[in-house]
DNA sequence: CGGCGATTTGAATTACATCAATCTAGGTGG
DNA sequence: CCACCTAGATTGATGTAATTCAAATCGCCG
């Protein structure tokens, strides 16, 4: 997966540094550029008129985000901690002459974010709390390339931005920690490092037993 | 918004006609085309492993779906009515030869795929049952280009259909169809028509009040 | 008219949100 | 080096909205 867009650096493009909390672009903002994320974690984020936030996705290295050319930006890009950033802009991008295989990684960069929010409200549509953290584990651990069963995870962003991602209170998110680490399907350490405990897998059996307890 | 991807057309493509219910493709099967909606409604939607499922999208006449190209399926496609699309075969589509056009017009849709997918989050995260049928129905409401306030809409799919949509029960969905038509906030007519009531505008003082409520 | 799926209604339970208070860790300055 | 400070995280108590299981009703098509 690394280095999957390759293509894209025949387009003009330079680093920035993203410090921690740093508004990348707003909602609504006429789109400039589109990013790769170098190092760091940046979130994607809908601020909701009720003063809650979603947040959408977070996007860790490797990641391009951004990719979207006319309107206003669908939801604002921030910091989540101190991040180093590719920022291609899109000067006449939209215009003829652009090579094929850019428009291709463009396409694949797109589709991927598809994924992503698609895996997103999977999970956040049915399923407890506890499915949703366990998910969202999950999915750190495939990102951090650790295994699922015993490896350990750090989590780069806050327990705030955990639960706005996971649309949970932040207590409750609190309490599905803890909950979870009493079933030891986890520990939590110092400096919030998290171990994923080995599991059970789920057999068709189990999952009949469980419906039926 | 109409025939916005018209660059489309110069790719080879076909009409396929989709009956109610008819599997368009399946999650996790390797694409071969992708598709738009000229009548009717397809749902977009993942079987989670415990027997639920999540529609992460409707597509309406007009839109584009199916865009990626590497990989499995995502989602599977289904035809929620009676339908007719337009498909476009990927023989080698993913090579060199491809109108820049056609190209810019493939990252739109996924855009597009993007920001419905990020409204749908956005609906899902916080929110009541309430607010999210609402939301629907405003969705709903723009898609069949009547008003908000006072318009008549007529959802093509099935109460199970927007129940998974919205990550609800379908029991919780109809009781909230229930509600708000006590609230004068919609009637439900013969063949499943939903009147939409005019609504006072939700004022920056109305939300105080409403939270101090 | 009969039958079957879709929808609605009812009652009991549960999981989550909310409010409020406490606890902890990291950073600062004396 | 320690006391303090503040933001972040946890814990407790309580209310409520949504799920669940169960049964009744509606509506469509043969």
């Amino acid at each position: 997966m690394k280095g999957r867009h390759a293509a894209l650096d025949q387009l003009r493009h330079w680093r920035v540094a993203a410090p921690k909390g740093r508004l990348i672009y707003d909602e609504g903002e006429p789109p400039t550029a589109f990013y790769r994320v170098e190092a760091g974690c940046v979130r994607l984020q809908v601020n909701c008129d009720d003063g809650h936030r979603q947040i959408l996705a977070f996007c860790l290295p490797g990641d391009i985000f951004g990719v979207e050319f006319d309107g206003g930006r669908t939801a604002a890009a921030e910091a989540s901690v101190t991040s180093e950033l590719t920022r291609f802009p899109i000067c006449g991008l939209t215009g003829t002459s652009l090579e094929a295989k850019s428009m291709a990684s463009l396409v694949a960069a797109a589709s991927d974010m598809v994924l992503t929010l698609s895996l997103h409200l999977k999970g956040l549509g049915h399923g407890s709390a506890e499915d949703r953290l366990m998910w969202f584990l999950d999915w750190l651990a495939d990102r951090q390339g650790v295994s699922r069963q015993g490896g350990v995870v750090q989590p780069p962003m806050n327990r705030r931005d955990i639960a706005d991602f996971l649309g949970l209170a932040q207590e409750t998110l609190s309490r599905t920690f803890a909950r979870l680490e009493i079933q030891r399907l986890l520990s939590v350490t110092d400096r919030r490092r998290v171990i994923l405990r080995p599991r059970p897998k789920p057999t068709t059996s189990d999952r009949l037993f469980q419906r039926a307890a």
